[in-house]
DNA sequence: CGTTTCTACAACCATCGGGTTGCAGATTAC
DNA sequence: GTAATCTGCAACCCGATGGTTGTAGAAACG
């Protein structure tokens, strides 16, 4: 069953503000199915270690991956309920599009000369 | 059938980059279906035309849109495979996450002891 | 023709984004 | 206790973004 919140234009935005850069589609990635540790993941990429800190903020206040602290260190892990609403929204334009399209169609079958403004 | 070629880094960052705004948002979904002006579109929002203009070549050189000259206006389209793209770059993800899980799982039933670094 | 409308582009400004370095707190290892 | 590791945060730099105003060209209307 599909959960039916809807979430404010602002946290759409940063939804896919965090998937606008590479290396956060990277982090992503990564963790999705297996947690790492935030040290782990900055060891992988030619940037410092708190650069990549800052690209897991952005996901974590995107909802795309958690923190979880285990002792000293803390683990990033994926969210895929969040990832799924991206595409539920993305998957809602298509939906709209084939709406609209059917309709057109309807429009000209019923009556080809009246034209809907 | 579903086209298979693979968009750059670059150019997923500009689709999601283009899909992080909520104006561009909505004049996408104003244009699914149905082509208007860009004129028509700076009429409904409480911002300049040339800021209009600018949301419309964001979303233009994300590939999601496309403009036609029609006389001396310009009319803008949703270019509808390129907002399936970025579904499909989602679902990617998804099957990812399917695919990890089950080979997690596999490697437990097989070896429980195991511990696969 | 002149006027209006639709569009485009340049310049400017404030804010944000992604990167850096440096410092400090907690936890683990020795 | 001391040292090493993992993390977080603040300050800073610079390029990109999102908005503005102003000017100008091209097409439609009178």
């Amino acid at each position: 069953m599909v959960v039916e919140t809807v979430p404010s234009q602002a946290e759409v935005d940063q939804i896919f503000h965090a998937l606008a850069d590479a290396t956060r589609r990277d982090i992503l990635e990564r963790v999705i199915g297996r947690e790492q540790s935030v040290s782990t993941l900055g060891r992988a990429y030619a940037m410092s270690l708190p650069a990549v800190q800052k690209h897991v903020g952005v996901l974590e206040r995107a909802g795309l991956v958690s923190k979880h602290r285990a002792g000293r260190e803390q683990h990033v892990r994926a969210e895929p309920e969040r990832i799924a609403l991206a595409r539920e929204l993305l998957g809602r334009y298509e939906e709209l599009w084939r709406t609209r399209i059917a309709a057109m169609d309807r429009l000209l079958a019923e009556d080809p000369t009246e034209q809907k403004e």
